[in-house]
DNA sequence: ACACTGCCCTGCGAGC
DNA sequence: TGCTCGCAGGGCAGTG
């Protein structure tokens, strides 16, 4: 699932190869779907002819400024690529959508489940789609007590509310999981309950965490690839997402991980790291907190 | 304003 | 071996 740390690796990598580049043509495949946008003309038209400028990320998604003053986000979504090849090369898998650029290369965007989205946007799009995302976790006016306020009416879980692109862009579930194992938060502690002090330590692991994947260049559970084909290298490197299928320990203690569903999702946990007191358990999700099953069990803590 | 549900989509693993 | 079933989840619309 690309999040923060595998957009800005396919940033990184694919940006050298669009800069200062002509769109000379745009093919798109079956899923015509793939390509949206709320202009009044048609978007591949728009497109076909412009040069990118600049290749720019927010959150997850990944934003090439063109010299028309329109602007292309790709949004990867779950299963999305894109790829760098030569132009004529052979499609590449569930490929969706393919820019000819004037350099004889191609971009081309592939997704096995047709999630992702490649979208043409003005510049009020832009900055509306800008105002619904919160800030970039490494911006450095986001500090514990910035925080605090914003989490003040939320009621549900802390791993709800990271999930949450307007209060912080970029999570998604392998690195909230990770920063809170880090930061020993229990998933399901409620947050507007969480103090400055304990907010702070959040967000230096969710730096943390972040700054890490993107150095080994994204984690690679199932499906990213970075634009050249290769897998990301951080997977190694993952605390608890993931790991409760195979060895299910935790490195910190020893114990055992425990997995269970916080906010629709499937979260992984150290249940004696990340301690929770019973009266902080939003709602009635108390019942699957206590239901601390052995670490290993199928969809443990679900109810039902 | 927030929380929750269902929807989109398909490869894959589990179970029979 | 081959089938069916349900899980994986980011963002959004709709509902409460």
């Amino acid at each position: 699932m690309p999040e923060l740390p595998e957009v800005e690796t396919v940033r990184t990598l694919i940006a050298p190869h669009v800069r200062d580049r002509r769109i000379v043509g745009v093919t798109v495949g079956a899923f015509t779907g793939v390509v949206e946008s709320p202009l009044p003309a048609n978007p591949v038209s728009l497109l076909t002819g412009a040069t990118i400028l600049d290749v720019q990320r927010r959150g997850k998604y990944l934003i090439f400024q063109l010299d028309t003053g329109l602007w292309m986000t790709v949004h990867l979504r779950m299963t999305g690529r894109l790829i760098v090849c030569r132009t004529g090369d052979p499609a590449i898998r569930f490929e969706h959508i393919a820019f000819h650029l004037d350099s004889g290369e191609d971009i081309r965007f592939g997704d096995q489940r047709k999630f992702g989205r490649v979208t043409l946007l003005d510049e009020d799009h832009v900055a509306s789609l800008e105002s619904r995302l919160g800030p970039e976790p490494f911006d450095p006016d986001l500090t514990g007590p910035v925080l605090h306020p914003r989490l003040a009416r939320r009621t549900g879980s802390i791993k709800g509310a990271l999930l949450d692109q307007r209060l912080i862009a970029g999570l998604g579930n392998i690195y909230v999981d990770e920063a809170l194992w880090r930061a020993k938060i229990h998933p399901l502690q409620t947050a507007n309950r969480i103090d400055e002090e304990t907010l702070a330590r959040l967000l230096d692991a969710i730096r943390s965490v972040l700054g890490s994947a993107i150095e080994h260049q994204g984690t690679t559970f199932s499906s990213f690839e970075n634009p050249y084909g290769e897998a990301g290298g951080n997977a190694r490197f993952l605390k608890v997402y993931g790991r409760s299928k195979t060895d299910g320990t935790c490195d910190r203690c020893g114990g055992q991980l425990q997995r269970m569903v916080v906010a629709g999702r499937g979260t992984t946990l150290c249940p004696t790291c990340q301690r929770i007191d019973p009266s902080q358990i939003p709602g009635d999700d108390f019942d699957s907190a206590n239901d601390v099953g052995p670490g290993l069990q199928m969809q443990g803590g679900k109810r039902r």
